[in-house]
RNA sequence: GCGUUCGUAGCUCAGCUGGAUAGAGCACUCGCCUUCUAAGCGAGCGGUCUCAGGUUCGAAUCCUGACGGACGUACCA
């Protein structure tokens, strides 16, 4: 149910009909309960324009607004505020529709796009930490989201398994053959003594440099050892991503190396086009307006990462046919995505048409604010993070009665996985934030558990009813009358959040609507002897389409519900 | 130095296509379980929206500047 974009028509409407020729701005939300359900504020704006008085242009307009349909009363306030009431009937029968569709009432988009996410993107060489978590499960949202709005959606996980650091690790897994496939369940630790013996060792440095050229030039006994390393280092990834519920597989990988036979076409590329130059031995773009140019090849003839980003822009937007491509990346490369996509659209690597955007997002920082230290063993590594929170979230079951061992461990893992994804996606992803396990892994307030914890209590009431669920509604009081329009707003809510790759907008909604299904619950008895029977099964349908919407919010967010807590 | 970005309650954050008395959670105080799951609900406390100008009928929101934090600033990704 577009909601809103159908109450701006009626507005349109009777913009034409008072004979204005202006677009309207969108109507919004009311602020306050008493002002109505939404409100057009367009009125003090057009008045200065014609130069007439705003009540007076409100009061024209509101007269021509068609009532009886969607709106059933208007009312003038302040310098030219138009507010407006929806009809609980109207509401009632949208409410009714939306119940008896699988999708709640929710469109798909006509004209899918073909829409590429690349996100995840971890470094094979080390075990994926807390940095990750963002760019994972952010990116794996808009997937979720775009997916169920009808796009076709082409996750790209770009695997970084390339690189210097590969030639001593290899060496490393050579020299502890067998024994260091073993160790290589601990990531961390196969680096950090392969970091040792380099070190400490000139011979074995020159063969992990001698590696390094090898595998480059295609030598087969290092790529196998090579294919060995990051076959292990993604299983490693796909343990994260199985319990973080994320959906990426094998499939989706497109690693740098992929990208490694085009990297000299691409110079080719540019260089045919007049595009480069060469400035102290590196081979240059340089972009109007910017000072630094983007290079793409080194003095010694290599690649950088702005090469493998340009042949996969083109790959993308050539091969895949993408017309939005998405990088869930840290906002620090802001920079390099800006420089790369300008690149890739003056060069027409990538049609003009293509939407390409850096989906950015904050720093990490610690418990002081300051930025969250990597190298200093400051590290948390991700699969501990999860583990923890599985803990955390089984400590906190009180109401163990009645469950099985299994059921307490499943309980504990939804609970806890979901907090930690749901503490990251509900804050503004452009802004930095503060990495603290408490906060992270709390389970008060707005977070996953409350959502969770109102679904467990509707379908208690499912239970307890048994019977088959009519949709018959009718709005008997202020409280169902907000709970109800709350319910129909979810699809431009998903909407939005598209638009601006924005998954604490849906977070936001969720927590929104839950508060308000709590006070109807507290306040509205359902299954009590007093209440009448159509009152009843009224009151089961709104629930229903509250578990729904709940439940299909959530999963667009990769978190589980369950039926009880 | 230059650029990007942020600065909202004690803490963590929403709100930012300009709109009516700036919202939550945590913390703190006080109510509500013989009644559908109290991991809940209600009430209270708490704010010169960093500061100074400007645009506007109207600014937390837009513009300029200052201060403070974070990040970036050519051969790492």
């Amino acid at each position: 149910m577009k909601l809103k974009e159908q109450i701006n028509h009626l507005i349109q409407d009777a913009f034409v009909k008072a004979g204005i020729d202006e677009k309207p701005i969108s109507v919004t939300e009311a602020t306050q309960p008493q002002f109505g359900d939404y409100q057009f504020n367009g009125a003090m704006a057009l008045a200065k324009k014609l130069g007439m008085n705003p009540r007076q242009i409100a009061q024209e307009l509101a007269g021509h607004i068609e009532l009886g349909g969607i709106i059933t009363k208007t009312q003038i306030a302040g310098p030219g505020f138009i507010n407006l009431w929806l009809n609980p009937s109207w509401i009632a029968t949208a409410c009714e529709a939306a119940f008896h569709d699988t999708r709640l009432g929710i469109s798909k988009n006509e004209n899918p796009l073909k829409v590429v996410v690349d996100y995840s993107g971890p470094n094979m060489a080390k075990q994926m930490h807390v940095g990750h978590l963002r760019s994972t499960i952010i990116g794996d949202t808009l997937a979720n989201l775009l997916e169920f709005l009808g796009d076709e959606v082409i996750r790209q996980n770009h695997i970084g398994d390339w690189g210097t650091q590969f030639g001593m690790l290899i060496a490393y897994l050579e020299e502890t053959g067998n024994e260091g496939s073993a160790q290589l369940c601990d990531l961390e630790q196969f680096y950090k003594e392969a970091k040792a013996r380099f070190d400490a060792d000139e011979a074995f440095a020159n063969k992990a440099r001698e590696y390094v050229v090898k595998i480059q030039s295609g030598d087969q006994h290092c790529l196998n050892l090579w294919q060995k390393f990051i076959d292990s280092s993604l299983g490693h990834c796909e343990e994260v991503y199985g319990k973080l519920c994320v959906k990426l597989t094998r499939e989706d990988v497109k690693a740098e190396s992929f990208y490694n036979e085009d990297l000299p076409q691409v110079i080719e590329d540019l260089l045919a086009q007049g595009l480069l130059k060469e400035s102290d031995g590196a081979q240059c773009v340089f972009l109007e307006g910017e000072e630094i140019p983007v290079i793409v090849q080194k003095g010694g003839g290599g690649y950088l990462y702005a090469t493998t980003d340009l042949a996969a822009l083109r790959y993308r937007a050539n091969v895949l046919g993408a017309k939005r491509i998405c990088y869930v990346v840290d906002a620090r490369q802001g920079e390099h995505f800006k420089q790369v996509f300008q690149v890739a659209k003056t060069s027409h690597f990538v049609p003009e048409d293509v939407k390409l955007e850096h989906v950015a997002f904050g720093t990490m920082m610690d418990r002081s604010g300051k930025p969250f230290k990597t190298r200093d063993g400051g590290t948390v590594k991700l699969i501990d993070l999860l583990e923890e929170a599985v803990v955390r979230a089984k400590e906190s079951i009180k109401n163990k009665e009645g469950m099985s061992l299994e059921e307490i461990d499943e309980l504990a893992k939804i609970i806890g996985i979901g907090a930690v994804k749901y503490a990251d996606l509900s804050i503004n992803r452009e802004s930095n934030y503060i990495f603290d396990w408490d906060k992270m892994l709390s389970l008060e307030g707005n977070t996953s558990l409350y959502m969770q914890y109102a679904y467990a209590r509707i379908q208690s009431i499912f239970r307890r009813f048994g019977g088959e669920i009519e949709a018959n509604i009718q709005i008997s009081d202020e409280l169902e009358h907000r709970l109800s329009v709350m319910l129909l707003r979810f699809e431009e809510v998903l909407l939005k959040a598209a638009q601006d790759a924005a998954p604490n907008q849906i977070t936001t909604y969720l927590y929104e609507l839950v508060g308000l299904f709590m006070r109807f619950y507290e306040q509205n008895p359902i299954l009590k002897e007093d209440v009448s029977k159509e009152l009843q099964m009224s009151r089961l349908a709104l629930s229903a389409l509250v578990a729904r919407t709940i439940k299909e919010g959530l999963e667009i967010l990769g978190i589980e519900v369950v039926n009880k807590i």
